[in-house]
DNA sequence: TTGAAAGCGCTAACAT
DNA sequence: ATGTTAGCGCTTTCAA
């Protein structure tokens, strides 16, 4: 009911509490080696639990860290907070997340929130790389460390971790192009995403290489979602724009692609090719007959972790800017 | 830097910090409207945010629930938790996850953890219905009040929310047969999962209904993971036994099922039909050529939410078990 | 309606 | 090596 404190163990020893914190803080560097075996022993047998809730009103700390990310329907920002958690708590922090569903006023919300509770640090996959431009710099004032991951914004002086769009998106091009297509079309994501801008950049400079045509009907605007994407899809049969294969910015606009052609009877990948760049293992089962290029979202939640920790020691640390390159795995699609 | 508090309000106002304290919190109960005015002013002029932890360690409560699940690969938990959280955070609760990974001794882990964060309360989906009972009943000795949701356990005394698995498997195997399948195996999970036991006494009783033959060969135990799945149907096509239809238990060991035979070149669902339990819109849409029951996760979310809730303001309240039917709209493989 | 004071559990000077 | 004391920011009696 009533938990232990150290004040019981105090008085069941008669000695101080200071004594029974130092024991059980310092490393015996105040304290005597049988003092502190009693403390010890007399904790155990209480069922003694510091209360953290004291120690960091104490020390004016909550030992939080918040996640904010776009969405967690795809596994890949799950992963990466899996991976980010366990860092963290190993690090004695707590983690608090939040999703902005795509959306910017709730990113917003999502970030009062956090300054609400206090967190020690923000790691942040932003939705949209200018409106909640001013937020995020009054986060900074108030010295609050913020760290950028995947979905970046420029203009901001924090450290960020990315994902090379560019190169991925035109190694993906290149792949298709090899595979023996010729008219490729992008679902183009939008141009409110820095990434979305990069890969769509990969992939022009790709057919550019190859002297492929790059007509302005093979981007299309698609959006970030599976709906997005079928519409996208459909369009562009409509349109009668031919095309051999597809390269998408989402995997979820990529899933809404492949569903709208199947449904118009194209074989998968036969006539179409569809690539995406794609985050995790479970895509990779899950649609095998996509094509994708492996992110290295493990190594982005090591990095984006590191970074926070260290911004959270030290605020006015340099603001690292990490770019991940990782391999450049292409998934083939043996299976479909 | 340093945050403003209600001392640094009632110093502005020439005031005590215990009517600042008051106006701040209570209906203006036992404070003038003109002083609550001016201070609610003051607050807002000095960008005053009141100190979480110092209320809850002055309240002796932390405002956070646990959540505990065997994993967040599939979307099945990721959605209950995004709800569950919304709902409880708007009741001004925290929640702090943890992934059990289908491992007993990490979700004893995840527990201690709880305890230690001093939850007050923990949702849990267990990972074995029996290892961790003790570890349960403790923490309910403790008065920390436990909900269990989707995997539960029997023999405890505590809040519970199921779905009727029993049913949805009946009702699965059902389809599959009127769909003109007459071999139907089962990847049959763990028998340390209740939810595994109901679906396989489903799947026993649909057949016997229908009075379809149910040799013991066609009972595969197949684990949950997707390599399980996988090294079912390798078995099953190893051994020769013939089946045109899988019912399996996890949606992951399904997809190794699925993957497995495409590797075999079975044409998917003409040759074989797959059947699964699945909890989100998501594994609607990446595997569309798997048919599927719907699980009721938003409502599984609502109501665990509920109950925790319940059990925080009064851990003597009864414990209630909800079994959620729900509705059974079978998605059928149109597209491929 | 307001204020003074005690105290939630812990840490960290400072004193012994 | 140990004890004493003063808070961290807030709520909540109890007095005024």
């Amino acid at each position: 009911m009533k938990y232990t404190t150290i004040i019981d163990i105090a008085k069941e020893l008669g000695i101080s509490k200071s004594t029974v914190s130092r024991a059980l803080r310092d490393d015996d560097y105040n304290v005597s080696k049988e003092t502190k075996q009693k403390i010890l022993e007399a904790a155990e047998r209480l069922g003694y639990k510091r209360n953290e809730l004291a120690v960091n009103l104490r020390k004016q700390s909550t030992r939080t860290i918040g996640i904010v990310v776009p969405e967690m329907i795809t596994p890949f920002y799950m992963n990466f907070i899996t991976r980010a958690q366990e860092i963290l708590n190993k690090a004695g922090y707590r983690v608090t997340l939040a999703q902005s569903h795509e959306d910017v006023e709730a990113e917003r919300l999502n970030l009062q929130m956090m300054e609400d509770y206090r967190v020690e640090g923000i790691l942040i996959s932003v939705c949209h790389d200018k409106k909640n431009h001013e937020l995020y710099q009054s986060l900074l004032d108030k010295h609050i460390p913020l760290v950028f991951f995947d979905r970046t914004v420029a203009d901001i002086s924090a450290p960020k971790v990315q994902i090379n769009d560019y190169i991925k998106a035109f190694f993906m091009v290149e792949y298709l192009i090899r595979s023996g297509k010729q008219r490729i079309v992008h679902l183009a994501g939008p141009s409110y995403i820095q990434n979305a801008n990069e890969r769509k950049k990969g992939y022009k400079d790709a057919l550019e290489k190859f002297h492929l045509p790059c007509p302005p009907e093979y981007i299309v605007d698609a959006g970030v979602n599976f709906a997005d994407g079928e519409r996208a899809v459909e369009g562009l049969i409509r349109q009668g724009v031919s095309f051999d294969a597809i390269f998408g910015f989402t995997e979820m606009s990529v899933l809404g692609a492949k569903s709208c052609l199947q449904r118009h009877h194209y074989h998968i990948p036969e006539d179409v090719a569809i690539g995406c760049i794609s985050g995790t293992e479970l895509c990779k089962l899950v649609h095998p007959s996509i094509t994708a290029v492996e992110q290295p979202v493990m190594q982005m939640a090591e990095e984006a972790s590191r970074l926070i920790m260290e911004k959270i020691k030290d605020f006015s640390a340099v603001d690292e800017t990490v770019i991940l390159e990782a391999e450049m795995v292409v998934r083939e699609s043996t299976l479909l």
